[in-house]
DNA sequence: CAAATCTCTACTAAGTCAATAGTTATTTTG
DNA sequence: CAAAATAACTATTGACTTAGTAGAGATTTG
């Protein structure tokens, strides 16, 4: 059920650009990204390039080149990006929306476990869905005025 | 995020130890397992010798012999299952409360990501911890006496 | 003892993960 | 216009995981 390292550190990149978002077209460079974030250069830089394959980011070449979000983070959701990343939010494809596939069970429709699965499904991605990389930013801001321990009451 | 085949299997072979679950001590032999819900053999029968070491099953040796669940399906839930086939349900380890491992993260207590992911872990681990086999196997019985289009109106 | 069944260990082919490396292309600066 | 800085692209790799398959051994029942 985890999430893969290359998805965690994608959606902790993109929270770098949200954080630093501007209307312009200001960049972010990729050494700035992983230095904040204790990323691997170089395996961000792949990453990166997938975002951008996935319209999430664009690029801009050169010596004060960098990447920005193509979109406001207010218009970019959690669930799309780790959709792009991973593949499918729910446990099982044969309950997913979008990557759907037939399981190898005798009876799907009338299978329990699907059923299950399929509200697990529409828990995660409810989350997914409502959580913007702006309401992450605005989280991050919080969380870093708050003195310590704030985890625990966020939840 | 999503379950391996391995752990789908698992769920899917216990499902039909507690549909034929009794009080006395009659077991389900393998065979009729794989039969049942269509899993190759030889894999199932590592699978169910995992789940033995995790005492949810025990096994009968010899010509009448097969497999029961060790306790009443009452009392297995699906995170249980899930966590001894899977590992971890949260999304990231360091959101886990039995896998917990920090995560490269720059500042974990103030982490907007984590806390996201905090949210999503509670999420699934509240479905999988109130759902047992029993309710599994009361949910297959039902869904098998209803015609057809059952599982949308389930959910 | 024979047959059916579980047990245990080992093996493997394919795929995925998390990088690493080398080369090319582009842009700005001097 | 050339040099330097930076990103883009392509390929490779080593370790690990996944989803099985295989074979020999142990146990129970008839």
């Amino acid at each position: 059920m985890k999430l893969s390292v290359r998805g965690e550190y994608a959606l902790r990149a993109l929270l770098v650009l949200a954080r630093d978002f501007q209307e312009d077209d200001s960049v972010v460079r990729i050494q700035e990204i992983s230095r904040r974030q204790n990323i691997p250069k170089r395996f961000l830089e792949q990453i990166l390039n997938d975002l951008k394959s996935a319209h999430l980011v664009e690029s801009k070449r050169g010596v004060a080149g960098g990447y920005r979000l193509r979109r406001r983070p207010e218009r970019i959701h959690l669930a799309e990006i780790v959709r792009h990343i991973e593949g499918p939010l729910a446990p099982v494809s044969c309950v997913s929306e979008k990557y759907y596939e037939k399981c190898s069970c005798p009876d799907e429709a009338r299978c329990a476990i699907r059923s299950v699965m399929k509200e697990t499904r529409d828990a995660i991605v409810t989350i997914m869905e409502r959580v913007t990389l702006a309401d992450l930013a605005e989280r991050a801001r919080k969380l870093e005025q708050s003195p310590a321990v704030a985890l625990d009451f966020v939840i």
